[in-house]
DNA sequence: TACATAGTGTTATATTATAACAACTAAAAA
DNA sequence: TTTTTAGTTGTTATAATATAACACTATGTA
């Protein structure tokens, strides 16, 4: 389970937006849409997602420059993430594989250089588009 | 190997400057620095970085907007991508592991569902930094 | 040649993200 | 209770990243 973080007033309306949201939100559309709950400037959003990114609320998927939140109460969520990102409708979904985040836990490079993060994005399609 | 494409003087002159950087470039770095070879906009820089990019002989580092030379002649390379971040230093390092790119190429979700295309990015410390 | 395809040069603009600073708030230490 | 501290807020301005639209040029190929 998250650690509870007591979210902040802006931190709680722009988690709430994004976890909502059946698929990514890019932070000016976020912007758009909380601005009649007196949040107006770039600033605002901005920290709030870097907030809750950092606390593992939501990840950021970088190809897509979009924000998704966290569905995955069982890992490492800030430090481990894995997507897959249909390359048609944009539908993005977050991985939770026991064996794939076990594998790239312990990947170690040719020096047996270990690390400590990682951000992994599949593209392809999804069952829907895949059908069509 | 590659296949051969006959690059264009502004495809060439770009790629010339990041084969020779040691670490990834940034466009509009790479726009400053191709001035004087007549190159003077923006998207004429992301035209020949969109071209390099497909063709595979450039990688995009996403979680840092900056693009590198592919150095591994013996991978799918567009379409199969792992790098190791250094998050003191910004040394970006393609990693190829014949056992890494197999197990993520034969990944399969938990519907069942390959992908068809991947980038991972590790982040961690480099050696030199892991020392200081 | 003529046609198609891809690349070029250019201006303008859209999108994504941060700097800097003053003010406020909550929680805990004194 | 007051004070301190760390974190958040609101604001204006600006930086950094990326694309739209259009007229033109080069190159390959039928």
């Amino acid at each position: 389970m998250h650690k509870e973080h007591n979210l902040t007033k802006n931190q709680k309306i722009i988690f709430d937006l994004i976890d909502k949201s059946p698929q990514p939100l890019k932070a000016y559309s976020i912007l758009y849409n909380v601005q009649k709950k007196g949040i107006k400037a770039p600033l605002q959003v901005y920290r709030a997602l870097d907030k809750l990114v950092e606390i593992g609320k939501i990840h950021k998927i970088e190809s897509r420059n979009a924000f998704i939140a966290c569905h995955n109460s069982s890992c490492q969520v800030a430090k481990a993430t894995a997507f897959s990102i249909c390359e048609i409708c944009e539908k993005v979904t977050e991985i939770s594989s026991a064996g794939l985040s076990k594998y790239l836990a312990n990947f170690k490079d040719k020096d047996g250089m270990k690390y400590s993060k990682y951000n992994l994005e599949f593209f392809g399609l999804c069952k829907k588009c895949t059908l069509k």
